[in-house]
DNA sequence: GCCGTTTTCGGCCCGACTGTTTTCAGTCG
């Protein structure tokens, strides 16, 4: 059993602990103990056998015992007997907004109702308002929250949250009275996937910013209207036109709790605990709107403030995950992060030639514009049918295009090289002669993703060991909210670029954004090269960059730990290509 | 269930909002 799966089993035991009215920091210290595991930058199974899980934070003599009889036997007798005496419904139930462990064990032992279709039933039938701590708004929050399950989950990618985020934050940057005006929560610290928009403004009067707020032409709803807080629901489109729906919250306070609110409204969640108890530990109380106690020659103009009064360095948003970063902003030893400025070209995108939009040249053009110094072509192979796989005769004739476009370039560069497909045996979809045309060669596995770990694994090292190949593609397959990523052991995949000096991709495509920021952090202890690719399949698609940077940042990479961040020389000198 | 320079028990971050109550429980972040 793999370390997310341990991770899941853990947290839904933390939920199922809740919901049979468990003392809550029992169940808190299971949920705290998945999250660290989730983040474990190495194997679950090499930890247990090294007898060194309880060196992690959170795991203590029962967890190190559960968990090894889980990662071993890939069962848990208290998980299942906690799941036989659970109702599977009652999960589903939880994930209702407003609805929390003690209201659902309501609904089971007054009602009945252990699944949604009942519960849906009890609403319809006006019999959930009729109970004790319940209501008629309650019964209609719930079959609204039913309703917008039913739709669409309730996450949505970075990108998508980002589109509709950002034009309310020029809205509101526009308001008369607002002073400032930030994205906080999971967008701002550049997540993947997105539960809400939280948007946070000072100004000294917060009830017509409230109300504008409320009434923006996408709201479908609005959830709460208060004081300081208020929430709706927003509908956007992404850039496939496809709908997409989010709830976003909005926070105003006063110019002075701007930053401690910024801060607070940040999180995560665990961050904050942390700052707390730095805080704690200072004699002082952080809350969302000052740090009580603290002396009054400590000014608060912005966040750094914050940091500095509890003796921090500035820690970016994007690393606040509670993995180490307050330690390393105490040490003086944060990293100082790769930004989207430091990106001097990309190599792994596509054109007309297989299953891209637009042509070399336009590709090119896109480019340029961008500030690119080079671009990389890497179509895809030729046993990849459904993409239009180039045979190797198209290989030629596509590379002879490059020249004759190369030959117009003064100061850009386009790149030969090749998406090829890592065939079922961990061998490569052309013949080293041809391989041997590219200045570069990408590796991806597209097919026969339900190949056991060990197997996949196996294949996708032989692949790395090939000379041919510069860098891996999108390393786990993984379709953010769509499709999991394959079974593959990626620290052993990690260790067997570190040996061969193959880069790792980042691909940068919002769909995929892997290698996930977590293995970016292993990749960079163990030395492995990364490179940020968009996977771009039309020009504006370029652009998908700026979220591989959100990983990269996440993962603690520098500009050095990316490939292509260096000059044209020296990526030329690289990949031994010389100007022709 | 975890944890410890206030240490082996008794804490565990803390405030806003909603909906139900009529002073507060539950949920959320």
């Amino acid at each position: 059993m793999d370390k997310s799966e341990v991770a899941a089993v853990l947290e839904e035991i933390a939920l199922l602990l809740e919901l049979h009215g468990e003392n809550p920091f029992r169940a808190n210290a299971y949920a705290k103990a998945g999250r660290a595991i989730a983040q474990l930058e190495t194997n679950i199974a090499d930890i247990v056998s090294a007898g060194t899980l309880d060196q992690i934070p959170g795991v203590g003599e029962t967890l190190r015992e559960k968990i090894t009889t889980l990662v071993t036997t890939g069962k848990l007798p208290f998980f299942d007997d906690l799941k036989a005496k659970t109702p599977p419904g009652w999960l589903q139930m939880l994930r209702l907004p407003g609805m929390g462990p003690k209201k659902v064990k309501a609904l089971s032992d007054s009602l009945g109702i252990d699944d949604l279709e009942k519960l849906k039933a009890a609403c319809e039938s006006g019999d959930v308002a009729k109970l004790k701590g319940f209501g008629a708004k309650t019964q209609k929050n719930i079959l609204e929250g039913l309703a917008f399950i039913d739709q669409m989950g309730n996450r949505v990618r970075l990108d998508q949250a980002m589109m509709i985020a950002e034009p309310v934050l020029a809205f509101m940057r526009n308001l008369p009275g607002v002073q400032r005006v930030e994205l906080c929560g999971s967008v701002r610290r550049r997540k993947e996937t997105i539960k809400d928009i939280d948007i946070l403004v000072s100004s000294d009067d917060a009830a017509p910013i409230m109300d504008a707020f409320v009434k923006l032409p996408n709201v479908q709803k609005v959830i709460g209207h208060g004081e300081t807080k208020s929430s709706v629901m927003l509908a956007g489109a992404d850039h496939h036109a496809s709908r997409v729906l989010i709830n976003a919250d909005l926070r105003v306070v006063n110019d002075s709790q701007f930053p401690f609110a910024l801060n607070y409204f940040t999180g995560s969640k665990e961050h904050n605990v942390r700052m707390r108890q730095r805080a704690i530990d200072y004699g002082w109380k952080l809350n969302e709107y000052e740090l009580a106690g603290a002396p009054k020659s400590l000014l608060f103009n912005d966040e750094t403030d914050i940091y500095k009064a509890l003796d921090l360095d500035y820690v970016p948003p994007e690393l606040r995950e509670d993995t180490g970063e307050m330690d390393a902003a105490a040490g003086h030893v944060l990293p100082d992060l790769l930004t989207l400025k430091d990106i001097t070209g990309v190599f792994h995108n596509h054109t007309t030639w297989s299953d891209g939009a637009a042509s070399l040249e336009q590709m090119a053009d896109a480019a340029r514009a961008l500030g690119y110094r080079y671009l990389g072509i890497a179509d895809h192979s030729r046993s990849l049918g459904v993409a239009h796989g180039l045979s190797v005769e198209r290989v030629k004739n596509q590379q002879g295009e490059m020249d004759a476009l190369n030959a117009k370039y003064k100061d850009f560069r386009l790149f030969k090289g090749t998406e090829c497909d890592i065939l079922a045996d961990g061998s490569l979809d052309y013949d080293d002669d041809v391989l041997a045309s590219f200045d570069y060669v990408v590796a991806s596995v597209h097919t026969l993703f339900n190949q056991p770990l060990e197997e996949m694994t196996a294949r996708i090292i032989r692949a790395i060991e090939h000379p041919a190949v510069t860098m891996l593609g999108h390393a786990t397959g993984r379709l953010l909210l769509r499709r999991d990523a394959y079974k593959v052991d990626l620290d052993a995949v990690l260790q067997a670029a570190a040996r061969t000096g193959t880069m790792i991709e980042i691909n940068a495509n919002p769909y995929r954004l892997d290698l996930d920021w977590v293995h970016c952090k292993r990749a960079k202890a163990l030395g492995v090269m990364l490179v940020i690719n968009p996977d771009a399949h039309a020009p504006d698609e370029l652009a998908y960059t700026r979220f591989g940077v959100d990983v990269a940042r996440r993962g603690w990479l520098e500009k050095q730990n990316v490939f292509n961040t260096r000059s044209l020389s020296d990526v030329m000198k690289y990949l031994g290509v010389s100007f022709v």
